[in-house]
DNA sequence: GATCTTGCTGTACATTCGTTCAGAACCACC
DNA sequence: GGTGGTTCTGAACGAATGTACAGCAAGATC
């Protein structure tokens, strides 16, 4: 009779990719004290053992889950930005609708955020992917504010400390609705965010001068 | 000859503040994951068998712990309001420098709040403790904010969301500065916050009308 | 100074953790 | 159809976790 295969081989890459939507998936589920090997493991269908092949420790694997989780975030809001009319002021919104949708702001992928920023001091490998992935990310805000800035004819404006500014008001109220979704609604949120751009164009801009 | 006495009884009382204490210190030096029962009874020079004694379990001892410290940050921002000119502006701006005051960005408590916030979703006790600081906490800024706004004769505004939008940017500012703390300096950290206050009063109300 | 309450000790227990490693087994290749 | 290389297994390890509990002992009370 025919012995069925124990386990197939996979690509590394293939495999990593899955163990990486495992650990996501456990994340998720648990936060960051239940992402354990056994749990992830459990869940990819593979023994234990496998990481260690693949990864030099648990943190490399929560790191690269973190790189891949913000890289998909980083590409939404990119195509958002890509997708709007070219003015600055559109391009905003679009980022604002965007990162307010369902798909970011499903309270599991803030659960796995949480678990982040909370190995960010213990595990270096995370904080590597964190400055990298929030640098990004101001980078994205910092260009379409510079446009806002060149079209209103700012002079001297400090458009990355700006983008600091909008960027900790985006991660604050996604912080939140992590926390307590009931606290407010995603058009609360962009209406939050539009009305900063309002104030910034209203005379707020004159601060980062 | 005498004998030592091994240990001495303590008021509940004083022996739980103890225990907090304990718990801070090892949630400062090492985060959630840090903070086990044997390193709080360590801190505390106690026995491991003594927090079942007083709490029903670790939970509640970091609930508690929670508390304790937003209930000094909380007196540390009222205060600041209290001690600044009666204006709804130089409130604000009080605030503002309280929030950013080296006490309140010590790297240290920031990592205890990232291992709290790490803890909302796993503890109900620590959810509690946080849905009621938070509420608090927004309970201030809308108190000043609503002030500004019958000031300025703003109709309509809605100083609860605008509050939300505010403790978002806080919020975010903090913990980004905990997260990497040479993204910016506190000096800039006020100076974000003052351009949200003149975007408000520039324009940016009118979106929360 | 005996008694009693109760704060407190410290061992024990059952889990769970991350990592290791010798060897099994899959599958591409010759 | 063997062979080789590498993926993968799974038991084992030591360390650490939170909680339980039987009993010691401190110190107030009488």
């Amino acid at each position: 009779m025919t012995q069925e295969a124990r386990f197939s081989r996979l690509e590394p890459e293939l495999r990593k990719a899955h163990l990486i939507q495992a650990t996501l998936s456990c994340l998720k589920r648990h936060g960051f004290q239940g992402a354990s090997i056994r749990k992830i493991c459990a869940e990819a269908g593979v023994s234990v053992g496998l990481i260690s092949h693949h990864y030099s420790g648990k943190d490399e694997l929560v790191a690269e889950a973190y790189l891949t989780v913000t890289g998909r975030v980083m590409g939404l809001l990119r195509e958002a930005i890509a997708a709007a009319a070219p003015s600055p002021r559109a391009r905003l919104s679009a980022f604002f609708r965007a990162s307010f949708s369902a798909e970011l702001l499903d309270p599991q992928l803030l659960e796995a955020w949480l678990a982040f920023w909370g190995a960010v001091k213990t595990a270096e490998a995370i904080k590597r992917a964190h400055d990298h992935s929030y640098a990004e990310y101001r980078a994205i805000l910092l260009r379409v504010l510079q446009q806002l800035a060149d079209e209103q004819g700012w002079e001297g404006f400090d458009a990355g400390l700006a983008a600091i500014g909008l960027s900790a008001l985006l991660d604050g109220l996604w912080l939140e609705s992590g926390l307590n979704p009931s606290t407010f609604s995603p058009e609360q949120g962009v209406q939050i965010c539009e009305a900063w751009v309002d104030g910034l164009q209203g005379g707020g801009y004159r601060r980062f001068c």
